[in-house]
DNA sequence: CTATAATTTCAGTAATTACTGAAAATTCAG
DNA sequence: CTGAATTTTCAGTAATTACTGAAATTATAG
């Protein structure tokens, strides 16, 4: 299989990006082109079309499973596996920042709290612990939030979005209304 | 210069961390030491801290420079240059943030315009540049969004936090005081 | 200026990560 | 079951990235 010169830079763009973030080229680029490709395609056409070894686009395919950025299926009178990415462009969002969240942040988060709780007697443990107190409520913050957003339709997303920074302005009016309604 | 075991595991951790994403090992341990460090460090004590050659702490101090997440300064009678974490941990979150996009985000939406405002005669560039586009938006979308809410204070963003999903009901409202102030 | 302290550069090397081909394991049609 | 088709594993190797020490550069005190 030959790519179109259009989808060739996309998936190298992609390659490229990926390895700017943990994922490697391979991951990103076999991303790519399940992305852009509206039929499924096997591992052996992956293989052809990115002049990759059969063995490195299977290990490519099962590091994006484990993103859970790929769908399985057979097509009728073929036993191989087919693959491709999900339609809807949100939901992928939405399960990359799941997923980043689970390997990154959690951790993260996990290991602050318990620095935090440990007892500190000198005035540098005492200061660290002030510090990281500082990243952990912000990384939580940031994160409960996100997970609000997230829920959130695209449709009712855009349209907070278009507000823009009016959000500000929105909450002033909130409390205003507040107090109206608690005369 | 000794770490207690406390910062230790914090600078630890992060070293990690830091190789998850496209930082190496090296740099998120200095950043984490200077982060959790309450007074200036210049580059002989973050060698010694870490156990680093001299050169690999003036590399690693080079690339955080350039994610602009250090700040130098001089001690008096000492010709030596000191570095520290900028002390707003929110400050931080937005230069990393801001960095991210101009490294990573920009380019690719560059990319995307170019390759959707490109000819398309055959089936598959015309499915390819329609997901293109799907992704295009959706990145256009969250970075305008995430610009807007960079710029609020802290207290207005742990406001807007705790109201979480209450944040679709507010939408509502603003829709209804519309058509009462429309009247 | 000069001498020395401090920092950076960079070529060489070490460590890590990515990739391949061959072999093993799995799957499934007949 | 059997055997061919398909997928996975993995040891070896290639490629990349990280790190070091020595040398070069830069900065500054005197």
């Amino acid at each position: 299989m030959n790519m179109t010169p259009l989808s060739q830079d996309f998936v190298l763009h992609f390659g490229e990006m990926g390895s700017r973030w943990g994922i490697n080229r391979t991951v990103g680029q076999i991303y790519a082109l399940l992305y852009v490709s509206e039929r499924p395609l096997n591992a052996d056409e992956i293989a052809d079309a990115l002049q990759f070894s059969r063995s490195n686009v299977s290990m490519g395919l099962k590091e994006l499973e484990s993103w859970r950025l790929t769908k399985l299926q057979h097509l009728p009178n073929d036993r191989r596996e087919y693959f491709t990415a999900p339609e809807d462009i949100w939901a992928i969002f939405r399960t990359l920042a799941d997923e980043r969240r689970k390997r990154e942040i959690d951790p993260t988060l996990s290991m602050l709290r318990d620095a935090i709780l440990r007892g500190a007697t000198n005035p540098e443990d005492k200061y660290a612990q002030k510090r990281m107190k500082e990243m952990h409520d912000l990384i939580e913050m940031v994160t409960l939030w996100f997970n609000e957003v997230h829920r959130l339709e695209p449709d009712t997303l855009k349209q907070l979005m278009k507000m823009g920074s009016k959000v500000t302005k929105l909450l002033e009016m909130k409390d205003k209304l507040k107090i109206v309604s608690g005369k």
